[in-house]
DNA sequence: GCGTGATGTTGAA
DNA sequence: TCAACCTCACGCC
């Protein structure tokens, strides 16, 4: 499930159910034991993501005797990246037994929380959280992200844009799904290179983004379709699959375009599949 | 039951 | 460019 959209929104919800408390903190799975006992009864100070990598911040002691209501300062952070099939699971009490997969179990009065499948989870400190969002480029999804950052790079490489909008060191947090739907909806060839786009063609794919991933966060899945293409304003039938969200080609191969009726295309790039309408989205030139 | 693929990243060749 | 990693749901016997 993991894109951006994802990762803020389990920020969110981690603060949402955990933040000011002290936590039950275990590694069912095992890969994690010796940290999780050392985070054991902390309090969870507050969640961060940064691109779709998550922060979970814990303060120092598990006996910090003073009841005052402050926040106390963040003493490690726990660093997780879901990978491609991680899984973050919230559930109420009663807390079941774990299932053996589960690398990171945090539990609340309210809530528990189960991590499955992470490419990672570490205890890291505050410098070494600093050096990770250091690498990323910025994060439509944060409020201080500049996207002229992106372009800086953008603009001057001979790599398909399709290419870029993955690598998260020119922008962080759009994956395989806004990054084809975000061509799409501007018309744009995935294969151009990213130094023929024009700074308003960037300027409106990145505000775009801006718009859907916001969407994303609130919706908790990848909505991209505009109003007149919805299941509803077309009388056709709902997507029904996994990720739920209504999409103009995202693993469509072969469909009729939504706009056009054209078949949706689909080719490999750098390991990772694009889908595309040829016809509106045409080389350009 | 087995094989496959998936909204991702890293590190070696 | 490729393999490795982490998990699970699905299709096909």
């Amino acid at each position: 499930m993991p894109e951006g959209h994802t990762i803020h929104r389990l920020a969110a919800d981690h603060r949402e159910r955990f933040r000011g408390e002290r936590l039950e903190v275990s590694s069912p799975q095992g890969r994690f034991a010796e940290s999780a006992a050392l985070l054991d009864g902390r309090t969870l100070e507050t969640a961060e993501a940064v691109g779709k990598h998550l922060f979970l911040g814990f303060s120092g002691s598990r006996d910090s005797s003073g009841s005052t209501t402050e926040p106390a300062p963040v003493a490690d952070w726990v660093h997780i990246h879901l990978g491609l099939f991680g899984r973050l699971d919230f559930g109420v009490p009663p807390v079941p037994e774990p299932a053996d997969t589960v690398r990171l179990r945090l539990v609340g009065s309210g809530a528990y929380a189960d991590l499955r499948g992470p490419t990672r989870c570490a205890l890291v400190t505050d410098a070494e959280k600093r050096a990770a969002g250091d690498r990323l480029g910025p994060d439509p999804l944060r409020g201080d992200a500049d996207g002229s950052r992106a372009w800086e790079r953008l603009s001057r490489s001979r790599t398909s844009i399709a290419a870029l909008l993955l690598d998260q060191k020119v922008l962080a947090g759009v994956g395989n799904v806004y990054r084809a739907e975000v061509l799409f909806r501007h018309g744009v060839d995935p294969y151009r290179a990213g130094r023929t786009l024009r700074r308003h063609e960037w300027d409106a794919l990145w505000a775009d983004l801006v718009d859907l991933m916001r969407i994303g966060v609130r919706e908790n899945r990848i909505d991209t379709v505009r109003p007149e293409h919805t299941p509803e304003a077309m009388g056709r039938p709902p997507r029904v699959d996994d990720h739920g969200g209504e999409v103009y080609v995202y693993r469509r191969t072969g469909l009729p375009c939504l706009v056009c009726s054209t078949p949706v295309r689909t080719a490999e790039l750098g390991a990772r599949n694009l889908f595309w309408c040829p016809r509106c989205q045409p080389p350009a030139g």
